[in-house]
DNA sequence: TATTGTTATACTCTATAACTATA
DNA sequence: TATAGTTATAGAGTATAACAATA
């Protein structure tokens, strides 16, 4: 955004380690993008009744049942705080615990057809993200997910 | 992910408005990406004792003081929370509160050195961001900057 | 009248610690 | 002993509604 480029990248290894201070306007392009991202998200949520936190977790559950404690190391935070998400999801009949078959200590949790239901409904309500996502070329887009996925997805399946 | 290629595109105007399905791979990594960074800033505001929406707060107050309507605004949350935000950071120094000089209702917040020293630290903090983003070519990290401030920022300042 | 910021309220999220039941 | 899930707790975030001060 300055004279500075916007790909400098201060190349300061103080402490012998890795490049410390890589390119803080990329970072600040990267920060605000989530911010975007999350007030859609967000926004497409609430019309479907379901908190950021709910819409997560009924995304995640897309790809396939999960145990609670997988849950949490998906969504970064305490396998405390799955129990209540997932109590108010399967309040509404949008989830399911199952027992799992193989450790009597583990519940699957098993994605409902409300549920399924509810999450396409929120993900096709994005609309921002949407209408950006048309503004962009079949090319630029194919870019855009090897760039991202090399970035955020591929590592370990999210840091 | 699978032969439906990853950038497949349904180009169905149901209801003869723009294209409401598209790229249900893009948008999955767009949202997997969001949750990875929102798990790396979460654990290094956690390192500096400030929560997410505290980093947000501290992060968008670099830019210069803004009046609470304004952080609600750029925050994607209700005005009633920023006064419990602000009052936290305030309260621990890293934020004042200063009266505007052109109009008594509004209360311009300024980011105090201790509040500047701490989001400074933070982002340096994100280690796992740093160390993806070290391993693009510069010619990529141009790339991903170009196509996120397309998608995100450009727009009208985050949706 | 409309807007800015605050307060009160109720619900949700969040991490920590302690607990049960399994392994 | 270690792990999966739950509960209890306390602090923080969140939206709604109502309010005072100012425009």
């Amino acid at each position: 955004m300055s004279a500075t480029s916007g790909t400098s990248r201060s190349a300061q290894a103080s402490d012998g380690g890795h490049l410390e201070v890589s390119n803080t306007a990329l970072l600040d392009t990267l920060w605000a993008s989530m911010v975007s991202l999350y007030g859609d998200l967000t926004t497409a949520a609430t019309a479907q009744g379901l908190t950021y936190s709910q819409a997560k977790a009924l995304n995640v559950l897309r790809q396939g049942p999960a145990p609670m404690r997988s849950l949490a190391a998906t969504l970064h935070c305490d396998a405390s705080n799955i129990t209540g998400i997932i109590d108010r999801l399967e309040a509404r009949g949008f989830v399911r615990r199952e027992p799992s078959p193989t450790d009597r200590r583990v519940k699957n949790v098993v994605l409902a057809e409300d549920g399924a239901a509810a999450v396409e409904t929120l993900r096709a309500g994005m609309h921002a993200t949407h209408e950006s996502l048309d503004a962009l070329s079949e090319e630029e887009r194919a870019t855009l997910q090897s760039l991202l996925t090399r970035l955020f997805v591929a590592g370990d399946g999210g840091f």
